[in-house]
RNA sequence: GCCCCCGUAGCUCAGUGGAUAGAGCACCGGUUUCCUAAACCGGGUGUCGCAUGUUCAAGUCAUGCCGGGGGCGCCA
């Protein structure tokens, strides 16, 4: 409807003799809805480039503007030199009848049409299992995945394991401390261990004889035993968490895999090294990543010969580059952000265009009980899990809350509200909206009014709160392609609670199920089509959409 | 010290460079013989942290400062 609109104006402004100013034509919505549904600053910016009056300049706009009176049939010259148009009835009843007709496909968009998208997100260490941070990761990073795809990306999500590396080992001698303490021997956890509690818990899965098994082995050997045991568990219990929070990855990548024989690091060296980007000192070989706009240089080899977890990313990333993604979106946790220029700057010795790597922080969460933070002691190893949270107060609700925000703002979690089955909390005043029509729409089928064939009675539809709430509908297919191109999920919590506020007093003011059966119908097609485009909304975000609460 | 994010109503926060800056919560009052009251209606005096600049137009962009959080390892 926005390029429609903006066609009309460029054929306008050429009646006019006006050509240079046609790419400054933009169309936006008034904030106060009195004004209009579209409103262009075309006058004012022509008016600027040319000179002259831009409230002249609008009038004369007005004059020359060729609209279908069945699409816009009011337009008016206000402020400083807006055009405001406002959508006739005929067009926005229409609308309705779309909704029906296109059902869950309404919205759905062609912007990411032939390109090829990669998400990674979560990541986070196999060494515990997922802490709040990670959960508010999940949820954006899933809505931002089903939000491309309804804007025709074709999207994989990933999930980046580091299975390897020192942390690993790190894991592997605090579960043998736990396991040499299980069999009754007096020795001191490691200072730099694991120290929680879910350690102590996986030791006691091991089987005795394994067990003992493993520590008659070298010390590196047995570390890397139980290692492997804490690592089989810790990952099938992120799995499990994912899984209940209703988040699910295309593909799990494995660190490990990169450091196996003809697994990628090796020839990311050769890369970095046929690039001239790397250089020799103190024995290890460092990337002269300050070139790429780094602030410092990073080592990619040490000294004592292993690689560094920046060359496994980098390698990672290479991988990525040859599996031909059209861009690749990471959303990496608070603690992950010195790496961004580090990342990009690698992806450029790749060759890859600018733009290619987007990266994404997430930031933290505090989760706020009674008006007070919950504490969560990292060092005493207690901290709220992805999996409590879920226990505690639903998976919809945690997505939802995790939703509410920008991701790149710190969060508050409001555990006693994001708990309340009730009206305060902002989830359910939106399922319960869909739960109403649900419920609406199963007693009209019982008092004889079923949703019709024939749609051409939604022209009956002429209240203020009926056409105030296809005014919300319509703005739908807009702001989900906004939410893609931004890459702001957040902005459809929004538009759910705004779309439920706008039904709940459609509702309230306007009976749905009356003795007028024409009338009944147009109403009933109404309260579907916002059926239709809640659902739609909550299922972008991961929400459930209940029929029944 | 350097880098990133944040600073908007009592609280938590929205606000694609546009017109009179909004929502939820909290608080006070009202609405049900009727399709779900988990709903609806009414009640807001904000230095948009401060300053300078860019612009026809700045909460929004730029620079500096102040305040809060985070990151700066041959850990991951």
């Amino acid at each position: 409807m926005r390029s429609r609109l903006a066609s009309a104006i460029e054929s306008a402004l050429e009646t006019m003799g006006i050509r240079e100013a046609s790419g400054d034509i933009q169309i936006e919505r008034p904030n106060d809805p009195g004004r209009g549904d579209l409103s262009s600053n075309i006058a004012m910016a022509a008016a600027k480039r040319m000179g002259g009056n831009p409230r002249e300049l609008a009038g004369r706009l007005k004059d020359s503007i060729v609209l279908d009176a069945g699409f816009i049939d009011r337009v008016e010259v206000a402020g400083p030199g807006f055009l405001n148009f406002a959508f006739s009835k005929a067009w926005l009843t229409k609308q309705v009848e779309i909704i029906n007709i296109e059902g869950r496909d309404y919205g759905r968009s062609e912007i990411g049409r032939g390109r090829k998208v990669q998400v990674e997100y979560v990541s986070a260490n196999p060494t515990g299992p997922l802490v709040i941070v990670a959960a508010r990761a999940a949820a954006v990073g899933s809505a931002l995945v089903n939000i491309l795809r309804k804007t025709g990306h074709e999207v994989e999500s990933e999930y980046y394991l580091n299975d390897a590396g020192s942390q690993v080992r790190k894991l592997g001698v605090s579960l043998m401390t736990r396991f040499m303490q299980r069999l009754g021997q007096d020795v001191p956890f490691p200072e730099d261990g694991y120290p929680g509690g879910y350690l102590v818990d996986i030791a006691g899965l091991i089987p005795e004889e394994d067990g003992r098994l493993w520590l008659a082995k070298a010390p590196e050997e047995s570390a890397a035993a139980f290692g492997e045991f804490a690592l089989d568990h810790i990952i099938r219990w992120i799995r499990r968490d994912l899984d209940g929070f209703g988040v699910v990855f295309d593909n799990y990548f494995r660190e490990s895999a990169l450091h196996a024989a003809g697994g990628g690091i090796g020839e990311t060296l050769e890369i970095f090294k046929s690039g001239k980007a790397v250089y020799e000192d103190d024995g290890a070989l460092w990337f002269r990543s300050t070139d790429y706009g780094d602030e410092k240089d990073r080592v990619l080899v040490r000294s004592d010969g292993t690689p560094t977890y920046f060359l496994a990313d980098a390698a990672y990333h290479l991988d990525k580059f040859r599996r031909g993604y059209s861009r690749v979106i990471d959303i990496f946790g608070p603690d992950h952000h010195g790496h961004i220029a580090r990342l990009k700057a690698a992806a450029a010795v790749f060759g890859a265009p600018d733009g290619w790597l987007d990266i994404m922080t997430v930031q933290w969460v505090r989760l706020v009980e009674d008006g007070r933070q919950v504490k969560m002691s990292k060092r005493g190893g207690e901290f709220e899990t992805l999996g409590s949270l879920v226990e505690d107060v639903g998976s919809d609700a945690s997505k939802f809350f995790f939703l509410m925000r920008k991701i790149n703002a710190h969060l508050d979690f409001n555990l006693t509200l994001a708990r309340k089955s009730s009206d305060e909390n902002p989830v359910y005043y939106v399922q319960y909206a869909h739960a109403r029509i649900c419920s609406v729409i199963a007693f009209a089928g019982e008092a004889g009014v079923r949703l019709p064939e024939d749609m051409s009675c939604v022209s009956l539809l002429e209240e203020p709160e009926e056409l105030e709430l296809i005014r919300n509908l319509v703005i739908f297919p807009h702001l989900v392609e906004g939410a893609a191109e931004s890459c702001e999920p957040h902005r459809l919590t929004g538009y759910a609670q705004q779309l439920a506020a706008s039904f709940h007093r459609f509702y309230h003011i306007c009976r749905i199920v009356s003795s007028d059966e024409r009338l009944s119908q147009a109403r009933l097609l109404l309260a579907e089509a916002s059926r239709i485009v809640l659902a739609e909304s909550l299922g972008l975000l991961g929400v459930s959409a209940p029929d029944r609460m």
